[in-house]
DNA sequence: TCAAAAGTGTTATCCTTACACCCATGT
DNA sequence: ACATGGGTGTAAGGATAACACTTTTGA
C-alpha cells in the first residue's frame, strides 16, 4: 500500500524593521542556491498539531518562538516547483507567522531578507515601480499577443487587467498570489523555468528583474502569505503584532503601507484608528521623530472582545498625502 | 522513521434545494451512526494533485462531478474528535464544493441533509432562534459562571458575547467556527463528549438540541465552509454557482439569504445587485410565483473580468423586508 | 376583489475622500 | 527662520438603511 506520504510544514515568518516588511530564510534550498523558507517534516510520533510541530521546527532552525501563527494554505502537486522527486509524495502545509523582534539566536543559519526582493511589483508606496512599466507590463502584452486572437487573447488580456490593474480595474492589493501566478504561467519567474520542464536550473539573484527566487515552490507561499497578510490587516488587529508596546502613529501608518504597498491619507488613516477605538495614549512622547514630538500609543488589546471586526483597514485606494 | 502519515481529502458539497441549504453526507462515520462528509485517502500514486484526488474520490462515493472547488483548512490534530486511532497519523484536507443539482446517481449511498440540522443556532431567517434564547444562550451563562471570578470570567463572556452577539457587538454571520468552537469548549455539542475523553458515544439524532452531530470533526468541517462561504458571498460571485441558469432577482435574495442565514432587505439587495451589473435580463418571464409574473435574468460572467470584487454583500445587519 | 408577490421612488444618515491649515521641535 | 514631521477642522460626494407606495397576476 502506498498510500504514505511526507507532510512539510513551512513557515512565512514576517516582520517589520525600519519601514521594510522582511521575511525569514534558511540557505541552501534543495534544489539550488535559492535561500528557503524555515520548514521540516512533520513528526507524527513527536508532534500532536501541525502548529505544535512546526513551532518545534522554527525553532530549532531559527532559534525563535512564534507568537501569532496562523494557516495558509496546503500544497499538494506531485511537481511542486522543480525537484520532483520520485521516491516520496510531500505534501506542503504553508504557515504564516509575525513576530517583532529580529534578533536571531547565535549559530543558526537564518538570516532576515525584504520581502519585496522577492516580489518587487509589490512595493507601490512609490507609485507604480518602473520595473511594472518597463518589463512586466510589455512583457505581459507579449504573452498576451502570444495568445491566438479572440476568446483566448480576450482571456488573457481580462486575467492581466484585473490582476495587476489597468484602467477601468484599480489594482488591489490583495492580490499579491494571483500576480505571481500569472508571471508564472507567462513563464516569467525563475521557477517556471526550473521545474518540471527543460529549465535554467534558476539563480539566487534577480538577473531578469522580476524578482528573486526561493527554492521550491516558497514563493508562492510567500505570495500567499503577503496577500492573506493584506487581507487580514482590514479586519483583525494585526500590525500590533508586528510593532513595539509603544508606538507613534506615523509608525503605525508606515507599517501598514510597507505591508500594503501603498501610501494612506494621514488624517483618514488616524480618524480610522480613532474611530476604531484600537489605540490609547500612553501619555509618554518620542521626541527624536526629526520634527515636532509625537505622541506614543499603545494597542488596546481589550478592542478583540468588543468589536466584531476591528482592523486599521486599507481604504480602496487613497492616494499620496506625502 | 516512522515519518509518513496518511493525508484523507474531506469534501463539504453545498447545494441550495428549496430555500435551504444542503450538505451531502454519506451513511456511517467510523466511529458511530452519525452521518459523515465523502471523504477518502489521498492516492500518492494516482492523484496527481490534491483537488484532484478530491474529485475523484467525490465521484467514486456520489457519482458528482465537482464544479467550483476550493480547499479550506487542514487539520492535523492527533486526536481528531473521537476515534483516536493509535496506528496511524491521519491528516485531513477539507475542501469546499458548490453544486447545482441535487441528483445523485443511483447505488451510491449518500445523501442531503439541510445545513441548519448540524448547525440550527446559525439560522436566524426567523429573528433569534428559539434554541439560541432558551437553551444556548443559558449554557453559556452557565459556563461563564463555572470560571472563577475575575480575569478568566470576563474572558469567558467577552467571547461569547463576540461569538454569539449580545448587545453592543451584533451578530456576525461569518463566525460560524468560532461559535461552533465555543459551544465544543462549553461542551455543548455532541462530539466533545466523544472523542478523548470519557464519553457518550454520540447519538445521530439531536436528543439535547444543539445540533445533530457528524462523523469524526466533520461538525468543524461544515461550521468552517459555512464560515468561509458566508464571507466569500460578500465579494465574490459564488451564489451563481448554485443557482439555475436563470432565476428571478427573489430566487438570487432567498439564496443569499439562506446561507447568510439572514433576511436581507428587497430594495437595497436589488441596488446592490443592480450597481455591481451582476445580471442581466434574459427576456423571458417566471409566470408560477404565486403573484405578478417576475423577470428571468442570468449571471453576467464577464464581471469576472471587468471588477475587481464582484459579489452580492451582506450589509451590516439590514433587518426583515416583510 | 383580494391576496401575494413584483417592482419603483425618495429621503435621512453616515462614511469616505479630499481639501487646507496650524503646532512644536531641532538645526 | 525654516525645515521637518505632528496634529486638526471641515466640507463635498457617495453609499447605506429605511421609509412607503404602485403594478400585475392568480384564485
Amino acid at each position: 500500500m502506498p498510500r504514505e506520504v511526507t507532510v512539510g510544514l513551512h513557515a512565512t515568518i514576517v516582520a517589520v524593521t525600519g519601514a521594510e516588511p522582511r521575511v525569514l530564510t534558511v540557505s541552501g534550498g534543495a534544489d539550488d542556491g535559492a535561500p528557503a523558507l524555515p520548514f521540516g517534516p512533520l513528526d507524527p510520533d513527536r508532534h500532536r498539531t501541525l502548529e505544535l510541530g512546526l513551532r518545534a521546527w522554527v525553532r530549532g532552525q531559527t532559534g525563535k518562538d512564534l507568537a501569532h501563527v496562523e494557516q495558509l494554505y496546503t500544497f499538494g502537486d506531485r511537481d511542486r516547483g522543480g525537484a520532483a522527486d520520485e521516491r516520496a509524495r510531500v505534501i506542503a502545509v504553508a504557515y504564516l507567522a509575525l513576530v517583532r523582534e529580529r534578533h536571531l539566536a547565535a549559530g543558526h543559519p537564518a538570516a532576515w531578507q525584504a520581502v519585496y526582493r522577492f516580489l518587487p511589483w509589490e512595493d507601490r508606496r512609490g507609485g507604480e515601480p518602473a520595473l511594472l512599466r518597463d518589463r512586466i507590463r510589455p512583457a505581459l502584452d507579449a504573452w498576451i499577443a502570444a495568445a491566438p486572437a479572440g476568446a483566448a487573447r480576450r482571456e488573457r488580456r481580462g486575467r492581466a487587467d484585473i490582476t495587476f490593474g489597468s484602467g477601468a480595474a484599480p489594482w488591489d492589493a490583495e492580490r499579491v498570489l494571483d500576480r505571481y501566478e500569472l508571471l508564472y504561467e507567462a513563464g516569467l519567474v525563475a521557477e517556471a523555468r526550473r521545474g518540471g520542464g527543460p529549465g535554467d536550473g534558476g539563480a539566487a539573484s534577480d538577473p531578469a528583474g522580476f524578482g528573486a527566487p526561493l527554492a521550491l515552490d516558497h514563493r508562492r507561499i510567500l505570495a500567499t502569505a503577503l496577500g492573506r497578510l493584506r487581507g487580514k490587516l482590514k479586519y483583525r488587529p494585526l500590525v500590533f503584532e508586528l510593532l513595539p508596546e509603544a508606538f507613534t502613529l506615523l509608525q503605525l501608518q508606515r507599517t501598514v503601507e510597507t505591508l500594503a504597498g501603498v501610501r494612506l491619507h494621514k488624517q483618514n488613516f488616524r480618524r480610522l484608528v480613532e474611530r476604531g477605538a484600537l489605540v490609547e495614549g500612553t501619555g509618554r512622547v518620542e521626541p527624536a521623530t526629526g520634527g515636532r514630538p509625537a505622541k506614543l500609543f499603545r494597542f488596546r488589546r481589550e478592542v478583540q472582545h468588543e468589536r466584531p471586526a476591528p482592523g486599521v483597514g486599507l481604504p480602496g485606494l487613497p492616494v499620496a498625502d506625502s
